[in-house]
DNA sequence: AAAGATACTACGACAGACATAGTACGATAG
DNA sequence: CTATCGTACTATGTCTGTCGTAGTATCTTT
Protein backbone atom coordinates (compact mmCIF):
# COMPACT_ATOMS: atom_id res chain seq x y z
CA UNK A 1 0.00 0.00 0.00
CA UNK A 2 0.69 3.65 -0.74
CA UNK A 3 1.86 5.94 2.55
CA UNK A 4 2.16 9.28 2.29
CA UNK A 5 5.95 9.87 3.57
CA UNK A 6 6.61 12.61 6.05
CA UNK A 7 9.32 13.92 3.61
CA UNK A 8 6.49 14.75 1.08
CA UNK A 9 4.28 16.30 3.78
CA UNK A 10 6.86 18.56 5.10
CA UNK A 11 6.28 21.76 5.32
CA UNK A 12 3.02 21.58 4.82
CA UNK A 13 1.84 20.29 8.06
CA UNK A 14 1.42 23.96 9.00
CA UNK A 15 -1.06 24.73 5.84
CA UNK A 16 -2.53 22.35 6.86
CA UNK A 17 -3.28 23.14 10.48
CA UNK A 18 -3.45 27.00 9.23
CA UNK A 19 -6.35 25.69 6.75
CA UNK A 20 -8.90 24.72 9.57
CA UNK A 21 -7.64 27.36 12.10
CA UNK A 22 -8.91 29.79 8.91
CA UNK A 23 -12.50 28.44 10.05
CA UNK A 24 -12.47 28.56 13.42
CA UNK A 25 -10.11 28.42 16.60
CA UNK A 26 -9.42 25.08 18.08
CA UNK A 27 -6.78 22.68 19.65
CA UNK A 28 -4.51 20.25 18.97
CA UNK A 29 -6.90 16.93 19.10
CA UNK A 30 -9.70 18.47 17.41
CA UNK A 31 -7.18 19.24 14.43
CA UNK A 32 -5.92 15.90 14.32
CA UNK A 33 -9.10 14.34 13.81
CA UNK A 34 -10.44 17.21 11.47
CA UNK A 35 -6.87 16.40 9.41
CA UNK A 36 -7.76 12.55 9.26
CA UNK A 37 -11.17 13.49 8.12
CA UNK A 38 -10.35 16.13 5.83
CA UNK A 39 -7.93 13.32 3.88
CA UNK A 40 -10.18 10.70 3.88
CA UNK A 41 -8.27 8.99 6.49
CA UNK A 42 -5.45 9.15 4.67
CA UNK A 43 -3.17 11.10 6.65
CA UNK A 44 -2.96 10.52 9.88
CA UNK A 45 -0.82 13.86 11.62
CA UNK A 46 1.72 12.27 14.42
CA UNK A 47 1.18 13.69 17.90
CA UNK A 48 4.51 15.53 18.10
CA UNK A 49 4.25 16.85 15.09
CA UNK A 50 1.21 18.60 15.70
CA UNK A 51 2.52 20.23 18.97
CA UNK A 52 5.30 21.61 17.37
CA UNK A 53 4.04 22.75 14.57
CA UNK A 54 2.28 25.25 17.37
CA UNK A 55 5.08 26.09 19.11
CA UNK A 56 6.76 26.73 15.84
CA UNK A 57 3.86 28.70 14.54
CA UNK A 58 3.00 30.91 17.51
CA UNK A 59 6.73 31.88 17.71
CA UNK A 60 6.57 33.17 13.74
CA UNK A 61 3.37 34.89 15.10
CA UNK A 62 1.27 32.89 12.36
CA UNK A 63 -1.25 31.45 15.27
CA UNK A 64 -2.03 32.80 18.71
CA UNK A 65 -3.27 30.62 21.94
CA UNK A 66 -5.43 30.91 24.55
CA UNK A 67 -6.71 28.87 27.60
CA UNK A 68 -10.74 28.10 27.19
CA UNK A 69 -13.12 25.59 28.55
CA UNK A 70 -14.88 23.40 26.11
CA UNK A 71 -17.91 25.93 25.32
CA UNK A 72 -20.50 22.55 24.87
CA UNK A 73 -20.46 21.27 28.41
CA UNK A 74 -20.32 23.81 30.92
CA UNK A 75 -17.09 22.49 32.64
CA UNK A 76 -14.02 20.47 32.20
CA UNK A 77 -10.23 20.89 31.64
CA UNK A 78 -9.40 24.00 29.95
CA UNK A 79 -7.36 23.14 26.61
CA UNK A 80 -5.03 25.17 24.54
CA UNK A 81 -6.98 26.83 21.92
CA UNK A 82 -5.07 28.37 18.90
CA UNK A 83 -6.63 31.44 16.23
CA UNK A 84 -4.78 32.49 13.23
CA UNK A 85 -3.17 35.74 13.47
CA UNK A 86 -3.31 38.03 9.90
CA UNK A 87 0.24 37.05 9.47
CA UNK A 88 -0.93 33.32 9.57
CA UNK A 89 -3.12 33.85 6.90
CA UNK A 90 -1.24 35.95 4.53
CA UNK A 91 1.63 32.88 5.26
CA UNK A 92 -1.26 30.23 4.08
CA UNK A 93 -1.95 32.31 1.08
CA UNK A 94 1.43 32.19 0.14
CA UNK A 95 1.71 28.19 1.07
CA UNK A 96 -1.39 27.66 -1.23
CA UNK A 97 0.52 29.75 -3.96
CA UNK A 98 3.78 27.85 -3.75
CA UNK A 99 1.53 24.59 -3.81
CA UNK A 100 0.18 25.51 -7.21
CA UNK A 101 3.59 25.99 -8.18
CA UNK A 102 5.30 22.92 -7.14
CA UNK A 103 2.50 20.64 -8.31
CA UNK A 104 3.02 22.09 -11.64
CA UNK A 105 6.72 21.52 -11.14
CA UNK A 106 6.63 17.83 -10.00
CA UNK A 107 4.09 16.85 -12.42
CA UNK A 108 6.68 17.35 -15.04
CA UNK A 109 8.57 14.34 -13.43
CA UNK A 110 5.74 12.12 -12.74
CA UNK A 111 4.34 9.48 -15.42
CA UNK A 112 2.99 6.88 -13.54
CA UNK A 113 -1.19 7.05 -13.30
CA UNK A 114 -2.77 7.29 -10.51
CA UNK B 1 7.44 36.06 -6.14
CA UNK B 2 6.62 32.55 -5.03
CA UNK B 3 9.89 29.90 -4.60
CA UNK B 4 9.73 26.33 -4.03
CA UNK B 5 10.82 25.86 -0.86
CA UNK B 6 13.07 23.34 0.23
CA UNK B 7 10.85 21.24 2.20
CA UNK B 8 8.00 21.49 -0.43
CA UNK B 9 10.34 19.59 -2.66
CA UNK B 10 12.26 16.94 -0.41
CA UNK B 11 11.85 13.60 -1.24
CA UNK B 12 11.10 14.41 -4.80
CA UNK B 13 14.15 15.48 -5.67
CA UNK B 14 15.37 11.17 -6.60
CA UNK B 15 12.21 11.11 -8.46
CA UNK B 16 13.11 14.24 -10.45
CA UNK B 17 16.40 12.69 -11.18
CA UNK B 18 15.49 9.23 -11.87
CA UNK B 19 12.47 10.42 -14.29
CA UNK B 20 15.08 11.80 -16.21
CA UNK B 21 17.64 8.73 -16.24
CA UNK B 22 15.09 6.48 -16.54
CA UNK B 23 14.66 8.38 -20.43
CA UNK B 24 18.52 7.53 -21.05
CA UNK B 25 22.03 7.27 -18.64
CA UNK B 26 23.05 10.87 -17.54
CA UNK B 27 25.59 12.94 -15.28
CA UNK B 28 25.21 15.57 -13.03
CA UNK B 29 25.71 18.45 -14.69
CA UNK B 30 23.72 17.44 -17.55
CA UNK B 31 20.71 16.36 -15.23
CA UNK B 32 20.53 19.39 -13.36
CA UNK B 33 20.56 20.84 -16.53
CA UNK B 34 17.36 18.93 -17.79
CA UNK B 35 15.72 19.78 -14.19
CA UNK B 36 16.00 23.10 -15.00
CA UNK B 37 14.41 22.68 -18.26
CA UNK B 38 12.08 20.61 -17.75
CA UNK B 39 10.37 22.84 -15.19
CA UNK B 40 10.46 25.62 -17.33
CA UNK B 41 13.45 27.31 -15.02
CA UNK B 42 10.96 27.35 -12.13
CA UNK B 43 13.00 24.36 -10.22
CA UNK B 44 17.09 24.84 -10.26
CA UNK B 45 18.32 21.82 -7.74
CA UNK B 46 21.16 22.74 -6.08
CA UNK B 47 24.62 20.77 -6.88
CA UNK B 48 25.17 19.32 -3.39
CA UNK B 49 21.60 18.24 -3.05
CA UNK B 50 22.02 16.70 -6.67
CA UNK B 51 25.41 14.95 -5.72
CA UNK B 52 24.33 13.72 -2.67
CA UNK B 53 21.51 11.90 -4.18
CA UNK B 54 23.47 10.45 -6.45
CA UNK B 55 25.34 8.89 -3.39
CA UNK B 56 22.52 7.79 -1.64
CA UNK B 57 20.63 6.59 -4.10
CA UNK B 58 23.51 4.33 -5.35
CA UNK B 59 23.39 2.99 -1.97
CA UNK B 60 19.99 1.80 -1.69
CA UNK B 61 20.74 0.35 -5.22
CA UNK B 62 18.67 2.57 -7.32
CA UNK B 63 20.95 3.63 -9.45
CA UNK B 64 24.43 2.19 -10.73
CA UNK B 65 27.69 4.10 -11.90
CA UNK B 66 30.10 3.97 -14.63
CA UNK B 67 32.72 6.65 -15.93
CA UNK B 68 33.03 7.36 -19.72
CA UNK B 69 34.24 9.45 -21.87
CA UNK B 70 31.86 12.09 -23.70
CA UNK B 71 30.13 10.65 -26.45
CA UNK B 72 29.97 13.87 -29.00
CA UNK B 73 33.29 14.63 -29.22
CA UNK B 74 36.36 11.96 -29.42
CA UNK B 75 38.29 12.93 -26.06
CA UNK B 76 37.54 15.03 -23.02
CA UNK B 77 37.62 14.54 -19.48
CA UNK B 78 35.63 11.60 -18.36
CA UNK B 79 32.47 11.79 -16.37
CA UNK B 80 30.96 9.74 -13.63
CA UNK B 81 27.68 8.53 -15.58
CA UNK B 82 24.49 7.01 -13.86
CA UNK B 83 21.68 4.56 -15.19
CA UNK B 84 19.25 3.02 -13.31
CA UNK B 85 18.07 0.02 -11.99
CA UNK B 86 15.35 -2.36 -11.83
CA UNK B 87 14.85 -1.45 -8.31
CA UNK B 88 15.12 2.21 -8.93
CA UNK B 89 12.57 1.89 -11.87
CA UNK B 90 9.80 -0.34 -9.18
CA UNK B 91 11.07 3.09 -6.62
CA UNK B 92 10.50 5.56 -9.33
CA UNK B 93 6.75 4.17 -9.64
CA UNK B 94 6.16 3.98 -6.06
CA UNK B 95 7.08 7.31 -5.94
CA UNK B 96 4.72 8.40 -8.95
CA UNK B 97 1.84 6.79 -6.81
CA UNK B 98 2.59 8.52 -3.33
CA UNK B 99 2.56 11.59 -4.93
CA UNK B 100 -0.89 11.26 -6.27
CA UNK B 101 -2.02 10.40 -3.29
CA UNK B 102 -0.26 13.03 -1.75
CA UNK B 103 -1.53 15.58 -4.14
CA UNK B 104 -5.16 14.55 -3.54
CA UNK B 105 -4.63 15.11 0.17
CA UNK B 106 -2.97 18.34 0.46
CA UNK B 107 -5.53 19.42 -1.89
CA UNK B 108 -8.19 19.40 0.45
CA UNK B 109 -5.85 21.74 2.18
CA UNK B 110 -5.90 24.39 -0.30
CA UNK B 111 -8.04 27.14 -0.94
CA UNK B 112 -6.20 29.50 -2.68
CA UNK B 113 -6.30 29.82 -6.82
CA UNK B 114 -2.92 29.35 -8.73
C1' DA C 1 -11.79 0.07 39.75
C1' DA C 2 -10.01 -0.39 35.26
C1' DA C 3 -9.72 0.90 30.70
C1' DG C 4 -9.87 3.91 27.02
C1' DA C 5 -10.20 8.48 25.08
C1' DT C 6 -8.58 13.07 25.64
C1' DA C 7 -4.84 16.61 26.11
C1' DC C 8 -0.81 17.50 26.34
C1' DT C 9 5.05 18.01 27.39
C1' DA C 10 9.95 16.54 27.07
C1' DC C 11 13.89 14.74 24.88
C1' DG C 12 16.68 12.94 21.56
C1' DA C 13 17.64 11.05 16.88
C1' DC C 14 17.47 11.17 11.98
C1' DA C 15 17.83 12.54 7.21
C1' DG C 16 17.50 15.56 3.32
C1' DA C 17 18.64 20.06 1.86
C1' DC C 18 21.87 23.59 1.79
C1' DA C 19 25.86 26.96 2.56
C1' DT C 20 30.44 27.30 1.94
C1' DA C 21 34.64 26.11 0.13
C1' DG C 22 37.89 23.99 -2.62
C1' DT C 23 39.89 21.18 -6.68
C1' DA C 24 40.67 20.48 -11.49
C1' DC C 25 40.15 20.30 -16.44
C1' DG C 26 38.83 22.27 -21.12
C1' DA C 27 37.54 25.90 -24.25
C1' DT C 28 37.43 30.60 -25.64
C1' DA C 29 38.63 35.51 -25.79
C1' DG C 30 41.66 39.25 -25.48
C1' DC D 1 49.72 32.74 -23.51
C1' DT D 2 47.01 33.57 -19.72
C1' DA D 3 42.82 34.79 -17.67
C1' DT D 4 38.18 33.78 -17.40
C1' DC D 5 34.22 31.06 -17.82
C1' DG D 6 31.80 26.80 -18.00
C1' DT D 7 32.07 22.12 -16.72
C1' DA D 8 32.43 18.44 -13.21
C1' DC D 9 32.81 17.30 -9.23
C1' DT D 10 34.21 16.34 -3.49
C1' DA D 11 34.27 17.56 1.48
C1' DT D 12 32.39 19.22 5.67
C1' DG D 13 29.32 20.94 8.73
C1' DT D 14 24.75 23.12 9.89
C1' DC D 15 19.81 23.49 10.06
C1' DT D 16 15.06 22.10 10.53
C1' DG D 17 10.84 19.42 10.38
C1' DT D 18 9.47 14.96 11.49
C1' DC D 19 9.18 11.13 14.38
C1' DG D 20 10.11 7.55 18.11
C1' DT D 21 9.70 6.98 22.75
C1' DA D 22 8.09 8.06 27.05
C1' DG D 23 5.65 10.14 30.63
C1' DT D 24 1.79 12.92 32.99
C1' DA D 25 -2.92 13.91 33.99
C1' DT D 26 -7.93 14.41 33.45
C1' DC D 27 -12.42 12.78 32.04
C1' DT D 28 -15.75 9.26 30.61
C1' DT D 29 -17.51 4.79 30.18
C1' DT D 30 -17.85 -0.01 31.55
Amino acid sequence: MVEISSDVIRGYNDTMILYILQKAPSYGYEISKQIKQLSDGKYIIKETTLYSAFTRMEKNGYIESFTAAPEADGGGKRRTYYRITASGQQYYKEKCEEWNLTKEVVEHFISVEA
